[in-house]
DNA sequence: TGTACATCAGTGAACGCGCGTTCACTGATGTAC
DNA sequence: TGTACATCAGTGAACGCGCGTTCACTGATGTAC
């Protein structure tokens, strides 16, 4: 395990809310190393140093974007008791964190298909994983008693994510959309579709 | 308006299927005029001359691909009678379609975040809009006398895409997903989440 | 406490590759009379 | 029916630009004794 110096987190830091920045401002195409290189003021080296690749960093900022999505959504979850209440509390959390922080969730849903997303799979299921579980553990004692139909593996999910994050994908690309609106409609809509 | 010749729409066409099968065998990433071009057997001239740009021949592509998953769904739609089959008919349809197309579906998804799109936004609207009016159509007697349940403008829609599309995007990533199994459930969870 | 040394962190000019695009041209098709 | 002509269709070598990446280097930090 090499010793790290405290100063090469804080310059990857940089780099990953230049990054973030530059995403959101110039759009995907506009999204290159020497965009990022200089909204950072690091040196294209040190880029380099860091991540590896432009992709090592491009996978570094969705893990960091959509970790923190999932902790938001896990997070409010963990507070409901019952499962109508878990149900709102996942679709009201992921609304709530794109208009919040919509670069971020314009970055993860933008790279849906991205080349850099095969590459470095694991380290992003790292990120993932745990995370969707204690969504899949907080579920599991309601459908096993029947308040949340149980459906084969990614259907519950489906359903549940489906809404949101197209209409998500739709606000972000700049459509007219009151998403306060929809956190008062649509969880209701959603629990009914999962209610058992 | 000038005289077009036959042979012309040929050479498009068949630019537009190259292009569709070198984006689905070698992915976004390997999706460049050039493999385009040399899959078509066509000159890169003759590209220009139909397409005027390489975004110009996507927007086209995209234009073939959503105009057919749409029409696909509308028919199918006009076919039903009561609200509940009309649901249905979308879920199933939308389904269908990619499970029989899924490089035309692959590429209409893939395609969400694309620079061309905004760029050839008046074509594509062509395409989408009069197709989406006939379901706005369809849904509003359904609406009007309570059997659907009347949202704000486009929470209805985002109900009904939004876990089969969701659902696509992963089947078509790779996901060990039964689109079968799921035609089966999904379209009564939605046709819960819609009803009035 | 001081010094030597290994490693981490940071720099930026330079490189090569492949991308989308251009352009001067030839051949095919359709129209006019 | 035949001929002239305009326009559409098709060709492919060549170009320039900007991309991601490399590399030889200097400076900073932490560790060992």
């Amino acid at each position: 395990m090499p010793v790290k110096q405290r100063r090469g987190e804080e310059t990857a830091r940089h780099l990953l809310d230049a990054a973030l920045a530059v995403h959101d401002e110039v759009g995907p195409d506009g999204f290159t190393v020497q965009a990022v290189v200089s909204a950072s003021g690091v040196s294209l080296g040190s880029l380099y140093h860091h991540f590896g690749s432009f992709d090592g960093l491009a996978a570094g900022l969705y893990a960091r974007c959509m970790g923190e999505l999932l902790d938001e959504i896990v997070v409010t979850l963990e507070r409901a008791r019952t499962a109508r209440g878990g149900v709102r509390a996942v679709v009201t959390a992921y609304l709530r964190f794109v208009e919040e922080h919509p670069a971020r969730a314009r970055f993860v849903h933008a790279s849906g298909y991205a080349g850099y997303l095969p590459a470095h799979a694991g380290a992003i299921a790292e990120v993932k994983a745990p995370r969707m579980a204690r969504m899949t553990r907080w579920l599991a004692p309601h459908v096993r008693d029947g308040s949340i139909v149980e459906l084969p593996d990614p259907l519950t999910e489906m359903l549940l994510i489906g809404p949101v994050a197209e209409l998500s994908r739709r606000w972000l690309a700049g459509a007219d959309i009151d998403l306060t609106k929809a956190a008062r409609v649509l969880p209701d809509r959603i629990w009914a579709a999962l209610r058992g």
